[in-house]
DNA sequence: GTCTATAATGAACGAACGTTCACTCATCTC
DNA sequence: GAGATGAGTGAACGTTCGTTCATTATAGAC
């Protein structure tokens, strides 16, 4: 059918299909895309599963609606975190910090992107690469403006400095007596500038 | 099709059973464990069901033996690498190296272990975590016995770490005129101990 | 008061899942 | 040869999977 010349918006009565989205986040986060089924979702958010295919097409369709979310989200927090840093060194500590915050504030949306790898759902690959690569040139980008040694590859760099922010999500325990996400942040950063090593150790 | 009925067997082979576990290994390495059947297992292998279970009582013990395997290997390689370096900034160079060598060498054995999280098998949880620590308690030693800053914290310098080397199973790709295993452990290493901002700018 | 469009249900579809089991067959022991 | 052993088969088990669909409920538009 045509769609309707005049679409009035009665009722923006989407709420279910965030509801869905916000489910859903938590259960591809917390278990992965494999291990969550439609069921899963549906009786959590207590709907049947013929509803979610109201909102959704399929599975790896949700899961790229998800991603989007989360994508825009975490990216959001980012440039807000950097916006008016002009030191570069500052504003990639900023930016370490705002996505390690989202990460570890165990918010689903954030999760579920370092959780599920584009791999992992073939019909979905391209959509979620596009999306990580989006979100993720912001490294790119802040990384560009350090001002570093001649001989450092910027983007072993950017891997290195994604891998240890991303890995956190394996081991970290909120409340765990462990530094929060900004001490991370600046431990990190620390790290990465000026070595571990003692000062005055052979070069 | 059929193996050579006359030829005489004089010792009942497990070779069946390694070859499960490669296979296994493999599959769960490469699309997870939940995505991975015991039929897609079978198939690879070339035998029935039926047969997988004739040496593994359930999936998930089956996938307990791939990361005892896994953990074994690396460990050796690991080891080996290390065996006989007694400074200990060189030591964690070699160590690396040899973590990132078994893991972009593409053996299923070793990136089963950083792909299938211990959380995504409840059943087997415990065990996976047992495995991973105790191979992890090598780069905690070789941590150790560095020399570094007062203030540093050696637990976030060691997942930092982890999380560097882990995560370049994500990205990289062989031959893609990136650096060589190698390459790549040279430049961690040279990154946590010295760091990368230009010498000479401020602390 | 109809007409239309959409949200949601509940049951069903075929396929795939992990697991079990009676059975065949080759080998080894006596 | 008789019996035991253990690897491997092939079919089936009950369950769960993603997805579909006819139907009902609701609410604005004419």
């Amino acid at each position: 059918m045509v769609q309707a010349k005049l679409a009035p918006r009665p009722r923006a009565e989407d709420q279910t299909r965030w509801r869905i989205l916000a489910v859903a986040a938590e259960c591809f986060a917390g278990h992965g895309y494999a291990a969550t089924s439609i069921r899963d979702i549906a009786r959590e958010v207590g709907i049947t599963v013929g509803a979610i295919y109201v909102h959704f097409p399929s599975k790896d369709r949700l899961l790229v609606a998800v991603y989007e979310e989360g994508v825009r989200r975490i990216g959001e927090a980012v440039d807000g975190a950097i916006a008016g840093i002009a030191e570069p060194w500052a504003r990639l500590a900023a930016g370490m910090r705002a996505h390690l915050e989202a990460l570890l504030a165990n918010a689903g949306f954030a999760r579920v992107i370092v959780r599920v790898i584009p791999t992992d759902v073939p019909e979905a690959a391209r959509d979620l690469r596009r999306l990580r690569d989006g979100y993720e040139a912001r490294f790119e980008a802040m990384i560009e403006a350090l001002d570093l040694a001649p001989d450092t590859d910027r983007t072993v760099l950017r891997l290195m400095l994604l891998g240890a922010l991303n890995h956190t999500q394996t081991w970290y325990k909120r409340g765990a007596g462990r530094a929060d996400a900004a001490g991370l942040a600046r431990q990190f950063v620390a790290t990465l500038r000026h070595g571990v090593a003692r000062t005055g150790s052979s070069k």
